[in-house]
DNA sequence: CTCGTTGCAAACGGTTTGCACTTCT
DNA sequence: AGAAGTGCAAACCGTTTGCAACGAG
């Protein structure tokens, strides 16, 4: 958190970029949120507080996360981008629930490992992949049990 | 190919739609075509022949061949819907080259098992998943380094 | 004849951009 | 002062839909 703002602060600088309230303000909203949130949340939770800041500021600053390596795109087929705070997290994949949405996270190292054999095997240079699983959570089960579905 | 039509015409049948020249061409071109193609590129190659047939026409029997479980809809990341389709292959992901677009599929029984166990291991119920190896493939890699990239 | 289908054009929804104005440095 | 950033509104782009004319059963 106070390293990411001051990592964010370095970019701007080394960019000749500048250094903004709405993108303190921005940054703030972000490194306190939960992590996958589209430009729209993010957009919201930031308009409660500061309703004169647009959309497109939002938008710009998150692109500039990603481009410094605070944040990565992920998209979780739902038609929107999500990003996700890199901190100081491995990487890791995603387990997506179809019915209420939570993204919780797992980390394999033996998938990991299958994976850049087959990448090997086909003569691919992996630069990077997706591994999402979709099903239904615990909570959301049961809530399908009592409902009688 | 021939089954695929047969699957077709039964599954209007017992719909209570109707069979159309329009879906006749769609189909034909599609189970011609390369697999993993977007809507666009099937219209492209339809028009050729039937310039007068509409997007919203392939658009809409792109979907109907998803219901009937003829094709499946993926998404690559790349912003459009692209569909593969179905036939008589069994389950399998994807290899993306991000220089040429090229696609390749691949399929692996211990990373489908370790899936599993991962989504027993946080109580989720897996319907479907996704996975997508990015990276050069092996023609995109000797001509960066012909280039000398 | 009836109801589903087609082709067009317009609506949509998320993302991106042009521009006049503002704000850092 | 000068370059970069902001907010707005409009453009964009793939997808989807309303509708009047059309065509299969």
């Amino acid at each position: 958190m106070r390293q990411s703002k001051e990592q964010f602060r370095r970019f701007l600088l080394q960019k000749g970029l500048k250094s903004t309230r709405q993108r303190e303000i921005v940054l703030d909203a972000f490194l306190r949120s939960s992590t996958h949130l589209s430009t729209e949340d993010l957009y919201q939770k930031v308009r409660r507080r500061h309703p004169n800041i647009g959309y497109a500021t939002v938008h710009r600053t998150l692109k500039l996360f990603t481009e410094c390596g605070l944040a990565e795109e992920r998209n979780f087929g739902d038609g929107q981008i999500r990003y996700e705070w890199t901190g100081d997290k491995s990487h890791h994949d995603h387990l997506v629930c179809i019915s209420c949405g939570v993204i919780s996270e797992f980390e394999d190292s033996r998938i990991e490992q299958l994976q850049r054999d087959i990448a090997a095997r086909h003569g691919f240079v992996m630069t990077s992949h997706r591994h999402d699983l979709y099903g239904l959570c615990a909570k959301c089960q049961e809530e399908k049990v009592r409902k009688g579905c």
